[in-house]
DNA sequence: TTGGATATACGAAGGCCTTAGTATTTATTG
DNA sequence: CAATAAATACTAAGGCCTTCGTATATCCAA
């Protein structure tokens, strides 16, 4: 009895409407259409599709209300970015973050405050430990 | 007269082949595929068909070597590492990376040495800019 | 209640990814 | 030179992703 075990990673468009939904808190195939750029011009057939396969896939669940489906995320963008960024910095930083760090650190186009910002981070997290 | 402009990014085999070759240096099938954790079981063919089509994409170049060709990575990386970072901070972070940090200094167990080597590299980083 | 607008259900086309098989070429060595 | 082993070239199947069209259901207003 094998289970699904699928990759549990939101492909391109997945993770396009679950941004949305994850700003909007919940929403209907129109909500989040309305919120993609302009320029983005999906049919609605297109999310409607889109949204239907992301509840088959436990990403996202609906109810209904009136004759339509308000969908809302299974999966918690905090849980999302952190399973992403394991599964990144197993296949492509050898498993130590601290190297992924250093290589955005290191990468040009990074502000000053944003240095700044993670500097101050990390110091907060070290005093944190020190207590 | 359409630039080609497709993804840029190693697919998942692809990324698992270009690991290979960033270890090794450069490489021919025989040399990856030994490499390869043995329960991967690939067959030969599917090795040779996907350093074709690396080599179409210009992820790799390759050199004859007898009947053999000899592959070896295009792409750094170093390189390759920034340009991922910078497409998943833009796609899962809003565009600030330091979020990103944040999202793995609190959940990634990370050592308190990691934690200072990070912030070290910061300090360095953030005094050249002073300069 | 019925017509029109809007939503859902389903299916399918086209593309890329992964994998591997078959046919052909090439190097080596008796 | 011929036989064998190994590499390359090509093709294709199966799967998933993205997109949309058609058919059907549902709500609301006149």
């Amino acid at each position: 009895m094998r289970q699904k075990k699928k990759s549990e990673f939101l492909t391109e468009v997945e993770l396009e409407f679950m941004t949305e939904l994850w700003v909007l808190g919940e929403g209907t195939v129109r909500d989040i259409l309305t919120e993609l750029a302009p320029e983005r011009n999906l049919a609605y057939t297109s999310g409607a599709t889109i949204l239907r396969i992301m509840e088959q896939k436990g990403f996202v669940t609906s109810k209904k209300q009136g004759k339509t489906f308000v969908y809302k995320p299974e999966l918690a963008k905090d849980a999302y970015q952190s399973k992403t960024l394991r599964d990144l910095s197993d296949k492509l930083f050898d498993g130590t973050p601290a190297s992924l760090v250093a290589r955005l650190v290191d990468d040009q186009g990074m502000s000053e405050e944003a240095l700044e910002e993670i500097r101050a981070l990390l110091d907060r997290r070290l005093k944190d430990n020190d207590s």
